[in-house]
RNA sequence: GGUCUGGUAGUUCAGUUGGUUAGAAUGCCGGCCUGUCACGCCGGAGGUCGCGAGUUCGAGUCUCGUCCAGACCGCCA
């Protein structure tokens, strides 16, 4: 028997008990006459002691264990003389009366602790020292608990986990798909699934009613702090629901997880805002809510007096920013700059200073009066003391840039209170997006994305134009999930292929299975899937999912603790009949 | 595909205008130490300054290329 105990479970109620543990040396402190050794598992860390004068032997040998030894230890639970209140079992250590080494370890590249010193490229090389950590740990447990809430929470309200398959087939729509080769198919390729969406339509036709799926999606396209290739949905879909049934079974899950992992009730439906009002009042589709600061459009009041940047602009906004009208020259550069950088796109920035006694000062005074700027500080609002910051330019990039901004100044002024949290609906989404390469309308969400009938009139007139019923689940300017009312019958299906330029025949090609399931009696569905390791990195109020995910990616894709991707041997080329374009030197 | 930032001891970093023998902290090794828990004190080892060219009397420092890492833009239905 290797353990009686963990390490994180002993207290004062076990003094005199003799015990056995087992777990890896932490660290060892030898202060001549005595040794301690922090024994640590994945429940805690238990002191350990050796003295000279009990027991010379086994002391001298106890000064010889290094850093990540595995131990098995037997001794006697005693009160501490000295308590360490900063740890479960600080009240009491073990006097060690035995010990073994069940495995030795060399000195590892970074310190094992909550603040370690290894850098990330080195922590992701040697992950498995990393997830000894209990930071890194912490956000693995974190993930269980949700899981197990999410799983919970679903099955009571009558939904039915299915497992879909992983190896399906490759369709153009969307993100590129991950493909592998088949072995007994010459030629052809299976697709790993970007989200199992098409089976959980086929559920529904099914009549499974309520279905659900943690699920591993995959997407091939370039990664972000916030983006994996491997990536995991919390995957959902119901039956005979209009939208307001879908958010609300959601909006229940969402409030469960808010109060048994955060311990956080919200009391309030949460607000549905419209796609063109979260554009005009936030820069973009997922704003973080929790401050104000909104856009501000000025271009009626600002434009026609000379002044030819933003006369020449299709879009003239603002922000106010309270009480910043001290910003110094150095930090209106600064802010200038931000929005000049290439990524950003702005040409300029214009500020208008509304100082403490009234007056304004701003980088603008040559076009317009007081009169002028006063009638934009009353549009925004703005108090004496306020900074307003002006941008102008193209729509998109304006918009896009300005909401950069005020992100940017939300995170100065410190107005993103990790502890709060701000849910809501955006909804409406268009349900096409011109795609200037292919010169086509493609489906913004996915091509199963149902209109509102009201529109359907519009897809021959301006199909920009046409609504879809989708909505994202927004938490703190965070996309934590999306989902639409579905397509349920073949005619509309049908027509939404050939809107998104598709041909009859790859219609039916790449989307037959479904439209002819649609002619067996589709029931009308809908559905909605989250990110969960999204859902878990802003409950661990962390900026990236790369730790709330076991095993993750670097910035290339690359899992550089297997060194992968990586080449296959010319027999397995050959197996899959593959012939590689040109020989590869790289490894 | 693009923009930016970084790469110096095991690790995290500093390194001035281009100038003698490249530093600190921590870790590691050795010694001392009986109540530590970031133990303390003394001593020691440890460097292809990512790699390759170039400029120069002289390059960690400047230039170009390249590789690696990270953030972002494009992309991500």
């Amino acid at each position: 028997m290797y353990r009686t105990h963990t390490c994180g479970e002993l207290n004062i109620t076990h003094v005199d008990a003799k015990v056995k543990l087992s777990g890896w040396v932490q660290k060892s402190r030898d202060l001549g006459g005595m040794t301690f050794v922090d024994l640590r598992d994945r429940y805690g860390i238990t002191q350990l002691v050796f003295n000279m004068e009990t027991n010379a032997e086994l002391c001298r040998s106890a000064r010889k264990l290094g850093r990540e030894y595995v131990i098995s230890t037997e001794g006697v639970v005693a009160v501490r003389s000295n308590k360490n209140s900063k740890i479960a079992t600080g009240e009491i250590e073990i006097l060690v009366e035995s010990f073994s080494i069940l495995n030795s370890s060399e000195v590892p590249p970074f310190t094992i602790e909550k603040e370690t010193d290894g850098g990330d490229e080195l922590r992701m090389k040697y992950r498995y020292l990393d997830l000894r950590r209990v930071e890194v740990r912490k956000n693995l447990e974190l993930r269980h608990r949700m899981a197990i809430e999410i799983r919970n929470y679903l099955s009571n309200e009558n939904f039915l986990e299915v497992e879909t398959p992983v190896l399906i087939k490759s369709t153009p729509e969307g993100a590129r798909d991950f493909v592998v080769p088949s072995r007994m198919n010459a030629g052809q390729f299976y697709a790993l699934p970007q989200s199992p969406q098409t089976f959980k339509q086929l559920l529904m036709v099914a009549g499974f009613d309520r279905y659900f799926q943690i699920v591993k999606c995959f997407r091939d396209e370039d990664l972000r702090a916030d983006r994996q290739p491997e990536f995991t949905q919390i995957d959902c879909e119901m039956s005979f629901v209009d939208r307001d049934d879908v958010l609300d079974a959601f909006e229940g899950l969402a409030n469960h997880l808010f109060k048994s992992i955060k311990g956080v009730e919200i009391k309030e439906k949460y607000p549905k805002m419209a796609y063109t009002e979260a554009l005009r009042r936030f820069g973009n589709d997922k704003p973080d809510t929790r401050f104000g600061m909104e856009l501000v459009d000025l271009k009626e009041i600002a434009t026609g007096k000379g002044f030819n940047v933003f006369d020449s602009a299709a879009y003239v906004s603002g922000i106010c920013v309270e009480g910043c009208a001290e910003y110094s020259r150095k930090q209106l550069d600064e802010l200038t700059d931000f929005v000049k950088k290439p990524q950003m796109g702005a040409k300029g920035l214009v500020y208008v200073k509304y100082n403490e006694a009234g007056s304004f000062k701003s980088s603008v005074d040559k076009f317009y009066s007081f009169e002028e700027l006063q009638k934009w500080a009353d549009a925004m609002g703005a108090r004496p003391g306020d900074l307003l910051l002006v941008l102008a330019g193209d729509t998109e990039i304006t918009r896009k840039a300005l909401s950069e901004l005020r992100l940017e100044m939300g995170r100065r002024l410190k107005l993103m209170e990790q502890k709060t949290f701000k849910p809501l609906w955006v909804v409406d989404f268009p349900l096409l997006e011109w795609d200037e390469e292919t010169a086509r309308y493609h489906a913004m969400h996915h091509p199963f994305t149902s209109p509102y009938e009201e529109d359907l009139e519009l897809f021959k007139s301006d199909p920009g134009k046409v609504r879809a019923i989708a909505y994202d689940l927004v938490i703190n300017g965070v996309e934590i999930g999306g989902g639409s009312i579905r397509i349920h019958n073949e005619g509309l299906q049908q027509q939404m292929f050939d809107n998104l330029g598709f041909t009859r025949e790859e219609a039916a090609k790449q989307f037959g299975f479904l439209m002819g399931a649609f002619r067996y009696g589709a029931p009308p569905h809908g559905g909605i899937a989250f990110g969960f390791d999204r859902w878990v990195a802003l409950f661990a109020e962390l900026d990236s999912i790369r730790d709330t995910i076991a095993f993750p990616k670097n910035n290339a894709g690359r899992d550089v603790m297997i060194d992968t991707p990586s080449t296959i041997s010319q027999d397995q080329l050959d197996e899959l009949h593959l012939t590689l374009k040109k020989p590869e030197s790289k490894k």
